[in-house]
DNA sequence: GATGAATGAGTCTTCATTCAT
DNA sequence: TATGAATGAAGACTCATTCAT
């Protein structure tokens, strides 16, 4: 391996050590500072700036880190070449699977309060590929004709706010396959015709 | 009057100044410092003390006394004596009337922002009494049959995830009167005939 | 005393212990910082901050707490209806009395290294004025006719330049005499006669 | 060539290329910093240490390397076997041409804050040399009759005043030519017998 | 009770210096 | 010898809280 190489993994090793804290600790709810952030690494405070120009670079790969993920999955998905029916089935799936990742995706979004910066990156990230996906589903005759945004931020709110507000509802694993089936239920009679 | 009543009078009195003062900030999206609050109350710094322990105190303080008036106006229309139908289309109506307040309720809890502390609210304020009164619809056989605290969940997606999402799209006054058309539409489907 | 009045005197009296600590710094060399004016002025760093904005500000207070006296004295001098040629005179021997004052002025610009800054103070206080007198004086044909600015600039150079370099030349109190003299028959040959 | 004097000459390579990577950042009026040089050189920070003990040390020898060329050329003119009086003359016109390397000393001598430091060298690099010139000009008779290292500092102050504030006077060429033909009349007026 | 000056822990950031490779 | 990542001491600034008047 070229010295290039090894450099840029062990900068990558760091950077992910940094992200890793910085989960930790949103998880913890505990507040995010350089100092916290460079105790929970093991390293020297002086040594973040070595990565990062400054806290705001540092949050934001952070943020890319966290979302890069979920961006990708809702997208193979939601921009799949399948029927627009299917992909629908499989978001919502796809919600029920990485439900602790959506969470702690919403707690980050909620610690990193910037109404503009959420609004967008669910915009990016859900929204638009599910906009697009109603679209071709009313086009194509399978979902009921309204428009296209608000047909994808009502499945959104139908599927997500009852993800969201699941650690209130005391619930076992029967449970959820009921809130699943529920959901789906509540998702043919309204959306599909 | 005696001078206990006259105390309690002030008390409350100033109190209110207070919470007139945060809401002011929080529009104005500066950050809420006690010194700022005093200086916007236009009394001293220490004095708040002489109203609230610290600054957790007075801001759960300001918390229930923005909420109260929408937990309440939210309150006499779900909880009402009429027909759980027609109770679902005020509360709709309502939210679609709201919006300024609801836009300021939303930026207050970003600013406050505390995971547990949010799902709270909104459970007592909405989705608690909107569960009530889906358990009610479908006892009734006017709402489909399914868990009533998904249905609640999921009229609240459909209504307030649009709503939430406004100030993205380019509206004009008939653009919301097309949203509104197009989420009663939705909604009418959960509705048995 | 009204209580505003004592407030500002308070004011005004910490101000100046801050004043004195920055100076003593300066004639110590010792770096100026936050940290440092506090600890020498037995107060709390956060304490600083509730008489100036920040550090610029505070030391733009000193600053004009050191010139002022100085700007005054030259003003008092070189702006009197006095003859052009006494001023001159009276000039240059304030500058042999107040020795002390400038070496501390010159050192405190040395400090405040700003180009900027030090020109455009030398010049409000000492050169506007100066040029001043010598356009009066070339007027009055008592002086040399140059530009006056160049025989003002002139006069500043043989004057303060070996001011300035007293500390260096090892001098006792008939040394200074004599250099008084040798200046004086030096700033007489720009003395038309 | 020997081991040892390549390893000198390298040596040497390095420290010039050093030297004028702190001239370039003093004339982009960057602040120094070793990691700033470091980069400038393209080399390492760490080897920056290889060449000296610390930043003190480093900067004592750029010091030297900038002064030395001033110091020689106003020495060759000072310190040449001409006449007295054509001395000063060759001072006077060379002052006028190096402006530019006068504006990037005195820049240099502003970074490098430091008021032993500049007495000093400013007593090394004109002073001296002046004074001895002014010595011989009194033993010949031309020169008027006082202390010469007062004369020497009258004459720096006459030449070098005007020069260091002519940033401040919107000049053009012509301005300058009538600068000089002002400060040699004050100089023959004042000066020479 | 009201006041607001004083406090000091906590936050981000810079930078000279060291040291393992 | 060269490298540059790691270090940690400083430095400027913020702000909730206390307390003497």
């Amino acid at each position: 391996m070229t010295a290039v190489k090894k450099k840029e993994l062990l900068d990558h090793l760091v950077k992910t050590q940094i992200v890793d804290a910085v989960m930790t600790m949103i998880k913890k709810n505990s507040s995010i500072t350089m100092d916290g952030i460079a105790r929970t690494c093991g390293i020297a405070k002086g040594s973040l700036y070595n990565y990062f120009k400054n806290k705001e670079d540092l949050m934001g790969y952070v943020h890319q880190a966290i979302l890069e993920p979920i961006r990708e999955s809702k997208s193979m998905i939601l921009d799949s070449r399948k029927d627009p029916l299917t992909r629908l089935y499989e978001f919502i799936d796809s919600v029920f699977h990485i439900n602790e990742d959506l969470h702690f995706y919403f707690r980050f979004m909620e610690q990193e309060r910037s109404v503009a910066v959420e609004k967008k990156e669910r915009s990016d990230i859900v929204m638009q590929p599910l906009t697009r996906l109603c679209r071709q589903g009313i086009e194509k005759g399978q979902f009921i004709d309204v428009a296209p945004d608000i047909l994808a931020e009502a499945i959104y709110g139908m599927v997500i706010g009852p993800m969201k507000s699941l650690p209130l509802v005391s619930y076992k694993k029967q449970n959820l396959e009921k809130i699943r089936q529920d959901i789906l239920r509540l998702i043919e009679r309204i959306i599909i015709v």
